[in-house]
DNA sequence: AATATTGGAGTAAGCGCTTACCCATCTATG
DNA sequence: CATAGATGGGTAAGCGCTTACTCCAATATT
């Protein structure tokens, strides 16, 4: 039977507060009496139990992670990197998929609270914001990762998709792209729009403007990418650049071109978004937007660990900034784009 | 302040037993009163608190799963239906990444038993089967995924390897193959060696036999994968096709192949192994053994569950048949292998 | 009508731990 | 030498829930 605080108390001829006390090292403990309860301890092969230390009032050192999908490249490095971080600190974390419904993610905040998790870390793109706020009003300690968090008071890491936006397009408006396509996905939409709005910016500066229909949306699949990209290359006067706001899509994307007979980059240039470990196996590698993914990861994790142990009062909202990468998938246009 | 059951059974001028009983449906509660607490709790908007009730002797409904890397495609997949199966079923999934060490896999086994977790996935590839041994002696649930478990009783799912690695050789010699290369990773060593041995074993029956400078092992990233596929593609003789233990590592030797103006897949031929998402995206698209990951998820999910709820009694050994996919990074044999 | 059943609900003892508070020594102080 | 702090450690009351057991009243049984 797995011995308890009681038996570790018998053993060493002291009170359970004793152990107590030197399990975490409050209150006053000789020495002397210190280091016995702690042999003894080894030699029971003891473990306190963190149930029975949550119930009393403290901490369960557990931290609730809800993302769209943890199968996605972006997401699951996010992941791994809040787990690196959070088990530095002590605490581990619990994976919830919601797929970006909100039924799933009320669901699962509901059940993580009965958990008692000490914090939740919100990296669902979800625009309503009731579970958002019904988190914040049973004052568990929320933070949002790569989400925008609209007028709230509530901790924050993303990163400015609005230059994200402007970068791609600038970069592809340099190559001398003016006819450009967008596929978003819907993974994130508020981060897409953000990522649109720094697009037409950028167009609206240059005197261009970006043609709706070769704005395409809901794809979360390659395939469905593929299929997606297929509408806008098909066109009478197709785009000579996409960008795609994620390197999943991207993919999707330079599958179609493919099939089509479209030379990468020649033919057709294409920019995706993030720089998962997508962008750099796909062929040719993949021009994108980096984010920093282990930086979000760790910063956000930091933020809700510090909020839960009372260690900041104030919220904060962290924005940290895209970069280009340049790899093969962008170049020069080349063909006309008077072709009608 | 959170609603307790005392609040609740105040409320419904009950005793908190019976609110219990209502909570959990046990013992004899009527109609009537049943309703009313019902209505009680969901007025209070009352949770009941899983901490409290573990304490009692009770399940935390919380799985561990290990992995080495969720990063990795293969496993955020498995963890994806790992996680989805379990939400199912009512469980929660904490995940930890121990990089396949037996230090970081020790460390966490330790804390998740003080967690008290009802049980745990051990889906790492170490060999080493110090913390599995330990786990069956304190007769926490375990169960086992993508791993071999020589010789020990625990629950397990997993597929053939040995089949995988005869199916894959095969499929090259078939195309004409007879100079094979192989890259191996070591995320996952006692899979791979079954594969190896599956190699082996069909080489050895067309009089063929696997040359040990052909290969290659210790890539865990794309970058490695390329560098030590370099090696084996700068050899005076250089393999007209590689088999690579995963999807990764297969686009790595392509990118290699790629670098050294080698033509995929006529001047040489690639398969991977897993068909995660890496396979479709990849240019040529991989051809690839295909592991059923959704099933191994599915059913190492059950088989835990079954066994925490004490549904059964005898632990087994399930083994999923890996099948062929045939996309474009293989064809027959083209060039002439003697050119020394 | 007397007894046996059964349905419905309450009592109270813990689960393993934390913590506010109390008590006994021991040493430094005037 | 009496006393005020330190110092070290114990007491006991919960935390929110489950469950074995008890008790009572309403039926069913003979």
């Amino acid at each position: 039977m797995k011995p308890t605080i009681y038996h570790v108390a018998e053993q060493a001829g002291v009170s359970i507060a004793t152990v107590s006390k030197v399990i975490n090292n409050t209150g006053r403990i000789g020495r002397e009496t210190r280091e016995n309860v702690l042999a003894i301890m080894k030699e029971l092969g003891y473990e306190p139990s963190v149930v029975a230390s949550a119930l009393t009032g403290k901490h369960t050192n557990t931290i609730g992670l809800l993302v769209p999908d943890v199968a996605n490249p972006y997401f699951s490095e996010l992941a791994r990197r809040i787990e690196d971080r959070g088990h530095e600190k002590g605490f581990s974390v619990v994976i919830c998929n919601t797929d970006n419904g909100i039924e799933k993610e009320a669901e699962y905040v509901k059940w993580l609270h009965r958990k008692q998790v000490d914090g939740i870390i919100l990296g669902t793109g979800i625009q309503d914001n009731r579970t958002l706020h019904e988190l914040l009003k049973q004052e568990t300690p929320t933070a949002l990762v790569a989400r925008d968090s609209p007028s709230l008071q509530v901790d924050t890491v993303r990163i400015d998709d609005y230059l994200g936006g402007r970068l791609a397009t600038e970069h592809l408006l340099e190559l001398g792209h003016t006819n450009l396509g967008f596929m978003l996905g819907g993974l994130n939409s508020s981060s897409e729009e953000e990522r649109l709005r720094g697009v037409r910016s950028v167009m609206t500066t240059n005197n261009l403007s970006v043609c709706e229909k070769d704005i395409v949306t809901d794809a979360y699949t390659i395939e469905e990418a593929k299929q997606q990209a297929m509408k806008i290359l098909t066109q009478a006067q197709p785009p000579t650049a996409i960008f795609a706001m994620n390197d999943l899509l991207a993919n999707g994307v330079m599958k179609a071109a493919r099939e089509l007979g479209l030379r990468l980059p020649q033919d057709i240039s294409v920019i995706g978004f993030d720089n998962t470990l997508l962008a750099s196996i796909s062929e040719p590698p993949l021009t994108t937007i980096a984010q920093p993914i282990a930086d979000l990861g760790t910063q956000v994790t930091d933020l809700l660990v510090q909020e839960i142990l009372g260690e900041k009062t104030v919220k904060q909202r962290i924005v940290l900034l895209p970069s280009l990468v340049v790899r093969e998938s962008t170049t020069t246009i080349a063909r006309t784009p008077v072709q009608k």
